[in-house]
DNA sequence: GAAAAAAGTTGAACTAGTTCAATTTAATAA
DNA sequence: TTATTAAATTGAACTAGTTCAACTTTTTTC
């Protein structure tokens, strides 16, 4: 089965009867996504979901110096959306990229806005994912506000050897929120 | 009614009945805590989630160096906890302390986790909470990579002008990440 | 209301990280 | 395979923010 991957993800955050996963499961659509290609490009509305079966995606914004500043990145078994545009439908300042040719399951804003009111263990599911995610929120501003850049580079390398051997060196500094030039030095320095 | 606040924060975030949201509310009990005091210490395990009803908590760790480090002030209208200890029942690294004089609604960890199966609107209502929490916390850390320390202050000071007037420069300065000599420098060249 | 403690200010020396520009290396496309 | 483009490296000059120490002002405590 193609998305037993996601099957797996759910029942690890919360407990689906048999009916309540085939019943969720089936809104959700695969896509095929080439290196380089826009899931969601700042300017759009996010009217989606994304669960990662295979590949990676990079979520970033470009300010207004053209600074590139990566929220986070979302390889196989992530889910990934702009959820500040998704809440509110407000236009999005966010890119999601694929770094590979990527495999998602996606699903539509308006599904998943009416399973949670007919499914009630996806409240639970959504609610649970949140909250650990707002603990790794949490944890990163404590690291980005005590650690220094090369302490964050070390961290994030030896913590997400999945992502850090499918990405570049520009695109982790545009996620430890310092130049590339200045990772490069760092890296050297050992 | 001392927890009409409680309740209409409730109900601003998730649809409750008139008897749900009794049921839910009659766990909550108040507590009232003086300028300085902790309701949580680093290294103590959270068991509680809490409502500010009146007055300011900062809610702080201190790093290896000494450094302290605000995530957050919470506010009337505002929920507070240490939400990785919480989850995780693990040791917490957060402070939590009253930063005025403060009137609070507690209420226990095991009893909310049986009121997420007792009482459905409640998983809603912390989902729906949990990823409005998610949304700040990544406009934050865009903030927080794209701006300088001046406009990050700036931000703080327009957005939480509630907040920011109870509070000193040292605390501002631990929350925006920078020294609180820099801050006063900051102030100086207006 | 005086004494003590904490917060805020200022300057000088410093450092982590940036910016810009040139060069090398690696990846992509025709 | 070669040509082209993008990524990585390096150095030099710079800047945002830190650190430390001395001093002033405000707040707290007895």
């Amino acid at each position: 089965m193609i998305n037993n991957l996601l099957k797996e993800n759910i029942t690890k955050n919360a407990p689906f009867s048999k009916t309540e996963l085939e019943e969720f499961c089936k809104y959700f659509y695969f896509k095929n996504i080439k290196k380089t290609e826009f899931l969601l490009e700042q300017g759009e509305i996010c009217k989606f979901e994304g669960f990662v079966l295979e590949g990676c995606f990079r979520i970033f914004t470009i300010d207004k110096k053209g600074n590139e500043n990566t929220l986070y990145f979302a390889a196989k078994d992530w889910w990934l959306m702009d959820i500040d545009s998704f809440m509110n439908q407000s236009t999005s300042n966010l890119n999601i990229q694929a770094l590979t040719d990527s495999k998602i399951l996606l699903i539509n804003r308006a599904d998943k806005l009416s399973l949670y009111e007919s499914i009630p263990a996806v409240e639970k599911l959504f609610r649970v994912m949140s909250q650990k995610a707002l603990v790794a929120w949490q944890r990163r501003l404590i690291r980005n506000n005590s650690q220094t850049a090369k302490e964050r580079y070390v961290y994030f390398i030896n913590n997400y050897p999945n992502i850090a051997s499918k990405i570049n060196d520009k695109q982790i500094a545009s996620y430890l929120g310092i130049s590339h030039e200045f990772l490069s030095k760092i890296k050297r320095r050992n």
